[in-house]
RNA sequence: GUUCCCGUAGCUCAGCAGGAUAGAGCGUUCGCCUCCUAAGCGAAAGGCCGCGCGUUCGAAUCGCGCCGGGAACGCCA
């Protein structure tokens, strides 16, 4: 991007404006055959009164062509700049060859924290295709972010307190003791807790004794707090392997049991900064100013909410991590709860509120049915991505007989096939789980991405490797090769965007425009020529393919196989 | 009812700090493996960018109003 500064500060000289305002007008054209930067003069022609192509003439002749920029061309009220190709294949090739698994990443985040709350499932409850999303995108952003520099903590808010683990003790002592927990599997918790709310259709004293056991939990009762911590143990062990699969790690399992103790510090304050209304018996804070319901900060039983726990755990990561950045990657159902949960920080006086962002996402709902734990309706994670794998074993084993570690390619491949699925698409939109849409290899998929690395992979390998020094760039000149190099030149600038915006799907984007520049390249030069010098040339893009590639996919937790 | 989000090709979606002929994948039809992985490449067909008004030299993109879909809206998380 370097060409668009020069630009921009050659134009400045020839028209005695902003540098900084020019460059913001400099775009791309659509087509590559305009040029590769555009200058739109309708912007100047208010002020200069003159008609744009005039203008875009004028400065043709009065500028000085700015550095790695070959010509300039009058298009209508364009004036469209031609990039020195050698140069950019030069320095882009270079560049990402240089910075290796680097490329992509920055510096910006330099000794500043940013949090990342994502995932957050809860204890002895199914881990389904509803929580792929955040877990995918929470992974993608904290891998983004981490790659700018910023030291992250991946935060798991476990959903571990709560009634419902008074209701797992008894249908547990009732149904389930024949068999220790540490035995046990989260389906099997889960039947039995869909067992409780049945039986409990009919007896409700086992509401009353299931409330009993919860404040036992409460209470300290060590019979109680290890039954508890017994279920926490197996879950965690459970969906240990699935985020194994997924190449997803916390530095915090911090969820809501450990916030139990310093709810009452926030409530205090809120009293005392006269905040605190009792309304119909309980403790609010009113919105209505800001058109907000209110916010409910304990019930008129006096238990506390989760607005209550959130606001703890806000102080508390501002406190312990002091961030620059506070991410909660959770579902837009909860929009209003965050924005009334901001707005109390706000008026708390906690001016970093300004750096909590609610990263939403779109709902998974299935073809036929919604999800839900309590009826059984529920698809497994796990077996998803089991599924997916097999599936690309099946694949594998026809395509690749000869290939060795077959299970560990269609491992990455397989989980890859999914979790694109989420991150290719902006995070708002909802979407419908099925079989036949999750199981497509074909496209713009993660396979695709997949596949073209190890086509990389495999020419470099066949090459038997090459000198990187002094490659003579001038020689990739076909179309094909340019548009390539382009594709690799902008992943820097798209990490940096997709971290702003927190949209792990532009870096997706990305990764398919090198792929699909890459095979188009493959299949029109044969990198592989008699030639030797436009074959280190060749080698040297294909080399800088493969790293842009797999850089792309390790930012959104793909892995990248060198044989598939 | 109120607030927020979404509406672009048959389907799934890019493009939306306004710009040059609206793009891609899937699906459909048809081509390309005696050369580097065909999970690939190419071609064809397919669009009042939900509708209307406005702002602008210029609107899929910004504003207002409709229509259609989704979500949330006091003691769940």
């Amino acid at each position: 991007m370097d060409a668009k500064l020069a630009i921009a500060k050659s134009l400045a000289r020839a028209t005695g404006l902003p540098e900084a305002e020019l460059a913001g007008y400099i775009e791309i054209p659509p087509d590559s055959a305009l040029g590769d930067y555009a200058f739109p003069c309708f912007r100047l022609a208010k002020a200069l009164r003159k008609a744009p192509p005039a203008i875009a003439a004028e400065l043709k002749e009065k500028l000085s062509l700015p550095e790695g920029v070959e010509r300039a061309e009058v298009a209508g009220g364009y004036l469209n700049f031609f990039a020195d190709k050698a140069n950019l294949a030069g320095k882009t090739i270079s560049r990402a060859l240089a910075e290796g698994d680097a490329y992509g990443g920055a510096d910006i985040g330099q000794g500043k924290n940013v949090c990342v709350e994502f995932s957050s499932i809860n204890i002895a409850k199914p881990f389904h295709i509803g929580h792929l999303p955040t877990t995918a995108i929470g992974n993608a952003l904290n891998r983004i972010y981490r790659a700018l520099g910023y030291n992250t903590v991946a935060i798991n808010h476990l959903g571990d307190w709560g009634t419902q683990f008074g209701k797992m003790i008894v249908a547990y002592k009732l149904w389930g003791e024949s068999k220790p927990i540490e035995e046990s599997t989260v389906r099997e918790l889960v039947r039995l807790y869909v067992r409780f709310h049945e039986e409990a259709e009919k007896d409700k004293s086992l509401n009353d004794e299931a409330r009993k056991w919860f404040r036992k939990i409460e209470e300290g009762d060590p019979e109680a707090v290890d039954l508890w911590q017994r279920f926490k143990d197996l879950t965690l062990r459970e969906v240990g392997e699935v985020y194994e699969l997924l190449g997803v790690r916390f530095d915090s399992y911090a969820g809501e049991s450990f916030y139990e103790d310093k709810m009452q510090a926030i409530i205090d304050e809120l009293d005392q900064k006269g905040l605190l209304v009792t309304d119909q018996g309980a403790k609010i804070v009113d919105l209505s100013e800001w058109n907000m319901p209110p916010c409910i900060i304990v019930k008129s039983d006096g238990a506390t909410l989760y607005a209550t726990r959130d606001l703890a755990a806000a102080r508390y990561r501002k406190k312990t991590y002091d961030f620059v950045k506070s991410l909660y990657v959770v579902a837009y159902q909860q929009n209003l709860h965050f924005r009334q949960f901001f707005k109390v920080l706000e008026l708390l006086g906690d001016a970093w509120v300004k750096d909590c962002e609610h990263v939403n996402f779109g709902m998974v709902s299935m073809e036929e049915g919604t999800l839900s734990t309590r009826h059984g309706n529920v698809v497994y994670l796990e077996d998803v991505l089991k599924a997916s794998i097999e599936k690309t074993l099946d694949i594998i084993k026809e395509k690749s007989p000869d290939l060795e570690n077959k299970e560990e390619a269609a491992r990455a491949v397989g989980v890859g096939a999914i979790v694109w699925g989420v991150l290719y698409n902006s995070r708002i939109k909802d979407t419908s789980f099925s079989w036949a849409k999750v199981l497509n290899f074909d496209g713009e998929t993660g396979p695709y991405a997949q596949y073209t690395h190890a086509r990389c992979c495999s020419v470099l390998r066949k090459a038997g490797g090459y000198d990187q020094k002094g490659v003579d760039y001038a020689l990739l000149k076909e179309e094909s090769a340019e548009a390539l190099v382009k594709a690799i030149a902008q992943l820097p600038d798209t990490v940096k965007t997709a971290a702003e915006k927190n949209e792990p799907y532009l870096v997706a984007r990305s990764v398919i425009d090198v792929s699909a520049a890459f095979n188009k390249f493959y299949y029109e030069c044969r990198i592989l020529e008699d030639d030797p010098k436009v074959r280190r040339a060749r080698l040297a893009l294909t080399d800088a393919a493969r790293q842009t590639i797999r850089n792309g996919l390790y930012l959104l937790g793909l892995e990248a196989p060198e044989r598939m």
